[in-house]
DNA sequence: TCCGCTATATATCAATTTGATATATTTTTA
DNA sequence: TAAAAATATATCAAATTGATATATAGCGGA
């Protein structure tokens, strides 16, 4: 799914900007599960505009650079229809530093490898808060709201492997040659 | 953490040729939280050897391409160690086409979520089947065995919640307007 | 036995995406 | 009242992806 059919999918909620999308990317609806920056989102529109599959209104603002509005078109709809029905979803893709630094637990020191699990652990507990909040919004029913019940279920699987394994982390930390002496300033 | 310091990381565990290091993100002890086709990891090499953080020796083998073995050197742990304690990592970057069509179940024909569910249920087991196996080869101490356990974690809470809401997904599927009337052929 | 598929192995490259930077104003926080 | 964060778009070098090319060996099925 590239990130002209990503961009469409979130135009499919409602009308917005390249900047408002981004949001959808950053801390809306699709931030567990969808990535894409401005420098991304910004030329996508630009070329889902100049292929039909949305329309662009610019809304002046008093004193702000004017915002421009995408609405996706029928054709729009057309093309994120087929993506989705096109084959049987690929492989999510992951790409964790936290778990490439604790592989090499035994090579840090115990205080390093504490530091970043309790991030982590903090950052997990923030992110499930705020979408249990986000959950009370939506209907039971809909296929959005059983996506955030799916990323709440694996974020409290990994804050709870991280609670549960903390200690056994810290444990290997320094077990191996050239340890590393100091956390980071 | 850019490519040139994962394949450091899995030289880490010892010499590797291109492919080998393409195999370890693909099926082995990485595969659940790197990525990495040749297309990178091939000019990567390159790279590291420019800098002398690996050295490279051509094994000549029978009708076979020669095989280039890479070799971590001094240099090269010392920056994977300055990379891995540089700053707290960063959010795991996720991108999941599953979660993106299941989002839009509502629009979308019960056949084809089932069927798309189904795949994903599958994949699941195999890929736990395995990891449950490769499980068996390490020392439980080490942070590649932890970190093994928290992949494992992550796809049973996956697995768990696909089961468990499998029929209400489909029961979403074909409310909204407009929805698909055939899976794909 | 022959055909196709999979595995071993490296390499290239167009197209896409990332991540940083630039610009400018308003609103909120300390 | 000064600094920081939010609103808003845009660009671009560098990194990465995904597809393709090139060769050969081995294995299973018709």
């Amino acid at each position: 799914m590239d990130i002209k059919t990503t961009c469409l999918g979130v135009l499919m909620l409602g009308d917005a900007s390249g900047y408002e999308i981004r949001k959808s990317f950053e801390e809306g609806p699709f931030s567990h599960f969808a990535e894409g920056g401005f420098g991304s989102i910004y030329p996508a529109l630009t070329k889902l505009s100049q292929e039909g599959l949305v329309t662009c209104t610019a809304h002046q603002q008093e004193k702000r650079p004017a915002k421009k509005v995408y609405h996706i078109t029928d054709s729009g709809w057309s093309h994120l229809e087929a993506a989705m029905r096109e084959k049987i979803p690929s492989e999510d893709k992951i790409k964790s530093d936290l778990l490439f630094v604790l592989f090499f637990a035994d090579w840090q020191s115990p205080d390093w490898i504490a530091r970043v699990i309790d991030a982590r652990i903090a950052y997990y507990r923030e992110k499930l808060d705020y979408m249990a909040e986000c959950g009370t919004q939506f209907e039971k029913t809909m296929g959005r709201s059983l996506v955030l019940g799916f990323g709440m279920a694996v974020y409290q699987a990994s804050l709870d492997y991280l609670v549960a394994n903390r200690e056994a982390f810290i444990a290997v930390a320094g077990q191996a040659r050239s340890s590393l002496s100091s956390a980071a300033e």
